[in-house]
DNA sequence: TACCACGATTGAAATTTTCTATCGTGGCGA
DNA sequence: TCGCCACGATAGAAAATTTCAATCGTGGTA
């Protein structure tokens, strides 16, 4: 039972039979039975059926929701138990925004201080693709905005204030400035995280509250792209102030706050809504509640 | 898994491995292998071994709260996804502490008005009976106290409060009387319910704080007993108000309010803290506010 | 000391699960 | 319009697992 409806999420997951049998790791017969098998033994249609994968019916998409915690809440059993005896270990999987990534070191490395036995792995993802990771149990914690875009049923840490700076060579148009405008930057050629990032949504907006238009010379899903065009010198970009001390500035390239609005959005640790969390969650929120009291104001 | 989830939750109920097996439908061996293997898939002992039963170990229990959560909510899925199709159909476990039985029938009979289809069982059981019925999932709500005595991990709706009330004949000492104190009860030959019964220790505790003795002349389980030696004339009994006007009174048999003090204790329907409800139960938790809104005072 | 209750163990039978191979269907491009 | 292709369903054989009846071993008890 429980592993069909492992089987259930990973259909919904990957929208596709055989990629979900895949995923799960048995053949695609195997994960149409365990499907069928869950539909009768519920007494109703799960998937909808044409001749190939189109969506779950309402039945389907409560059941799933059932399946998330009840599968959610047999790993958690399996590693609670396991903290038992052998202390924190395993594999925490985690999912950070672009600009958080750099931040992501000062909660991992005092937690493996504490806890030498937890290995990591760590996702740059989309703020929206970090909800969906991790209804679909597929991420322990995220690290994303709190307060801009609606969160899914998640809970929240908040870490700190994203602040935006322009970042610039000195010598380039607007470099020697101790502060600049939203309008301003709208005039200067940018480069910026791709648009599915709430990142660029929220800068784009901020260009555009100020009666400017966004006209990025350069996208990239990588903030390290950006840094080493930004680096270059011959390119400028807005980044969060933290990340941008984090990469470091050198003599040429320097950070300028940015004002008209001097706008913040919050940055937090988000985890799955169970109770009790998983040991090795449960450990990482208190590493977030630790780095958020030193982070203050 | 979920099946030796099963096996773990009977175990701790019966604490006896082959009347555990009996009410799981399988044989012992079967049984004793199913907890094995859950002991091998979590790497830890559940069971203290010796030549029989003699309790779990301490990952044993956290193992059984992790069960009792998980068989729980996959009970409430199969429950749930039902309904969506069959609207409420199926079977509601009721247990009630004895003084709070007549008030089933306010509750069961709204509810079967609304919805024919669910049949139900109700027992009659002590307060500390029926936190462990709701524990083990043997039944889906309890009608108990709810300010005396600890209650468990449960979900509460206050229903009424229960006043009591000197049941006796009119020509009995005391029996012309518009008011009694709980010193002069104690002087009285009393029918009363056992000791398990939490009804039974408030009126004990209620005597012995007047000064008095407890020194019932008959004690029994059911209520039913107790009112029927009432009404014979030649006994009396304390009961709650509230079940003395159900039972029905005669020209002969006086209920007389207790004072000094006034003792009040709330009755309501507790459920488990399971959230969402199984749909069975949130409906009856409709009911009981229902109900509770037409005794409010 | 002998018995008894209880849980573990064993080995065979039954059931369930899983796989490979193949089928049928609907969508799509030539 | 036809033919191909991707996808999920189905069938049947093989493998794995679960379950059971029978029996053993161990403490406790008379």
């Amino acid at each position: 039972m429980l592993d069909k409806l492992e089987y259930l999420i990973a259909l919904s997951r990957e929208q596709h039979f055989g990629r979900a049998a895949e995923t799960c790791g048995v053949t695609q017969p195997t994960l149409s039975a365990g499907i069928k098998q869950l539909e009768e033994t519920l007494g109703v249609l799960l998937v909808q059926r044409g001749s190939r994968f189109i969506g779950f019916t309402a039945e389907g998409e409560r059941t799933l929701d059932w399946a998330r915690r009840i599968v959610g809440d047999s790993r958690a059993m399996r590693e609670e138990i396991n903290a038992l005896r052998h202390g924190l270990t395993g594999q925490l999987r985690i999912a950070a925004i672009p600009t958080a990534l750099a931040m992501v070191a000062q909660l991992t490395t005092p937690y493996r201080a504490r806890h030498p036995d937890v290995r990591f792995t760590i996702w740059s993802r989309t703020s929206i693709e970090i909800l969906t990771l991790m209804e679909n149990l597929e991420i322990d914690a995220g690290l994303t905005y709190l307060d801009n875009e609606p969160l899914g049923r998640v809970n929240a840490v908040p870490l700190y204030q994203e602040r935006y700076q322009l970042l610039t060579a000195a010598d380039a148009p607007l470099g020697n400035r101790e502060r600049v405008t939203w309008k301003e930057v709208g005039h200067v050629p940018l480069c910026l995280l791709t648009p599915d990032m709430q990142n660029r949504r929220i800068i784009d907006g901020l260009l555009r509250a100020a009666g400017g238009d966004v006209q990025p010379t350069l996208e990239s899903d990588s903030m390290i792209l950006l840094f080493a065009h930004v680096r270059t010198g011959r390119w400028a970009s807005v980044m969060p102030a933290r990340l941008a001390e984090t990469l470091g500035l050198t003599a040429t390239i320097r950070a300028i706050p940015i004002v008209e609005p001097e706008a913040v959005h919050t940055i937090g640790l988000v985890v799955p809504p169970r109770e009790p969390l998983t040991p090795l969650a449960a450990a990482l929120v208190a590493e977030a509640k630790r780095l958020a009291a030193t982070l203050d104001t």
